[in-house]
RNA sequence: GUGGUCGUAGCUCAGCUGGUUAGAGCGAUAGAUUGUGGAUCUAUAGGUCGUGGGUUCGAGCCCCAUCUUCCACCCCA
């Protein structure tokens, strides 16, 4: 009779002590940065009302949305229901109409959309523009990959309550400090969806928006030709595609070949507001110095439907991963829970794929490893109680330090210090005792010294 | 959600066209060394071969289902 092993879900990870270190690296570091800027924490549940999140993330988002079963007996609704409608011919066993009885609570999706709820709900209580940033798990039910997670951490920053462009330039210097600090080599890419939408207009197929962006956003991965293809399959006209193709053509849409594009959105009004914003960040980058490149590229979308303005994403240099980073600004999110013209603008970091890339680069510092600093070696009862006030002295100098439990082979309580990473050793017995000297070793060099329990503090502070 | 792929000891893997009691390296534990670690040597433990069915005299190997992994699509951090 073996039980089955212990598992968890699909896309689920556990994180063990070395990789606690790494992720608490890479967040307290993001953390730095955003305070930096003058970003404040706030928190919202893992659980919102599904009514919150359905609906703002697409129709493939919505399928992505982890519902949460009601408690008690939720079938009674189900019935109900089927009592209902007997005599109508709701009899569809669809399990999209059955969702809302059945389910009323949801895994969040995303930190921005909780975010806009919490903003709507504490209007009264928050002083703006306000600057936010939030570091906690989302959760989706994709189908797992590498750097795709069914449950991640995401770490955003928002700021609401200002249209200023200013904050644009905030966002692209916080994500330029943070890969610095992380040594992750990056390519910001930027763009603007009144651009996107003004091409769109241009071409006469404004209604075609959201497919025109789409196949845009594959130029780099699938090519012109195939992109061509996807356009009419999405039911571009000819007419319109030709026309998109010196657009296609743009490496950095400010560059070199600029007046293409103004040529391009000359009759566009949205089209002509987009690039007017996109040139005024571009004055604002000038003036700041920066790590990474960055670039304005016509081709990236960006599949959240929420955002309106400027839209940002970051990938890696050296690793094949998805995006590390994205974001954009959205001028009526808080209106779909009343509160409107709210403009806010925000990006998130991915804190899983930042922790793959840096592992395959080995990016991580050794220094962090380390944690214990002095293990006691335990020699017996009278020993113990002698360590015991040592190490309690050492832990007030703010060192950390730890007794071996037992007293068993000093070979073994070597081995654990090293397997821990611990670089010093005390051995405290009888002889030592009696002297008021302690035997210290360092574990790397081997050598071995006599001193006072100060000595070994004033030692390991340096 | 669609199509494909992987799964053998704690880890990395071997295991012939189905044929006895499934192997290696590393690791673990114990000892050589009862106050001195990393090296070496010796011994020991550890697997219902992801799970559940099926075919067969016989299945780690073949078939079906299911879970998991990774990949492509979709979409995205």
């Amino acid at each position: 009779m073996s039980l089955p092993k212990p598992s968890i879900p699909k896309g689920t990870r556990d994180f063990n002590p070395v990789e606690m270190i790494r992720r608490n690296f890479i967040f307290e570091t993001i953390r730095n940065v955003f305070q930096m800027f003058g970003y404040q924490p706030i928190e919202t549940p893992a659980m919102e009302n599904l009514s919150t999140l359905m609906g703002k993330y697409g129709e493939e988002g919505d399928k992505l949305l982890f519902k949460i079963l009601n408690s008690g007996d939720f079938m009674h609704a189900v019935q109900n229901l089927n009592l209902k409608s007997q005599n109508s011919e709701l009899k569809s066993q669809n399990y999209k109409d059955l969702t809302p009885y059945i389910s009323e609570k949801g895994l969040r999706y995303d930190l921005t959309v909780p975010f806009a709820r919490f903003v709507v709900q504490h209007q009264h209580e928050l002083i703006f523009p306000f600057k936010r940033y939030q570091i906690q798990p989302v959760w989706r039910a994709d189908r797992p990959q590498k750097g795709r997670y069914r449950e991640f951490f995401q770490c955003d920053v928002d700021v609401v309550g200002s249209h200023s462009l200013l904050y644009e330039v905030e966002l692209v210097q916080i994500t330029d400090a943070i890969f610095s600090a992380l040594g992750i080599k990056v390519l910001i890419r930027i763009n603007n969806r009144k651009i996107l939408a003004g091409i769109a207009d241009a071409v006469g197929a404004a209604d075609k928006l959201p497919d025109i962006t789409i196949a845009m956003d594959k130029l780099d991965k699938i090519g012109l030709e195939k992109v061509n293809e996807e356009l009419i399959q999405r039911g571009i006209s000819r007419e319109a595609v030709e026309k998109l193709q010196p657009i296609f053509q743009l490496e950095d849409m400010l560059k070199s070949n600029a007046g293409i594009l103004s040529d391009f959105l000359r009759n566009s009004e949205i089209g002509c507001k987009g690039l007017e914003e996109i040139e005024k960040v571009n004055d604002f980058l000038k003036i700041i110095d920066l790590n990474n490149k960055f670039i304005f590229d016509i081709k990236l979308a960006r599949g959240l439907n929420y955002y309106t303005g400027t839209i940002i994403e970051v990938n890696a240099l050296d690793v094949a991963i998805g995006s590390m980073c994205g974001g954009g600004r959205y001028d009526d999110l808080t209106g779909i829970f009343g509160l409107p013209d709210m403009s806010g603008v925000g990006i998130s970091f991915g804190a899983d794929r930042i922790h793959d890339v840096m592992l395959e680069l080995n990016l991580f510092p050794s220094t962090i490893v380390t944690s214990t600093r002095v293990l006691f070696i335990n020699f017996g009862a009278d020993e113990e109680k002698y360590c015991l006030n040592l190490a309690s002295r050492v832990r007030a100098a703010g060192i950390p330090a730890e007794i071996y439990p037992e007293q068993v082979k000093i070979k073994k309580q070597m081995d654990y210090a090293n397997r821990k990473n611990i670089p010093y050793v005390v051995l405290a017995g009888q002889d030592e005792i009696q002297s008021g000297y302690i035997a210290v070793k360092d574990m790397k060099s081997g050598e071995q010294h006599t001193m006072v329990i100060d000595e070994l503090i004033t030692l390991l502070q340096l």
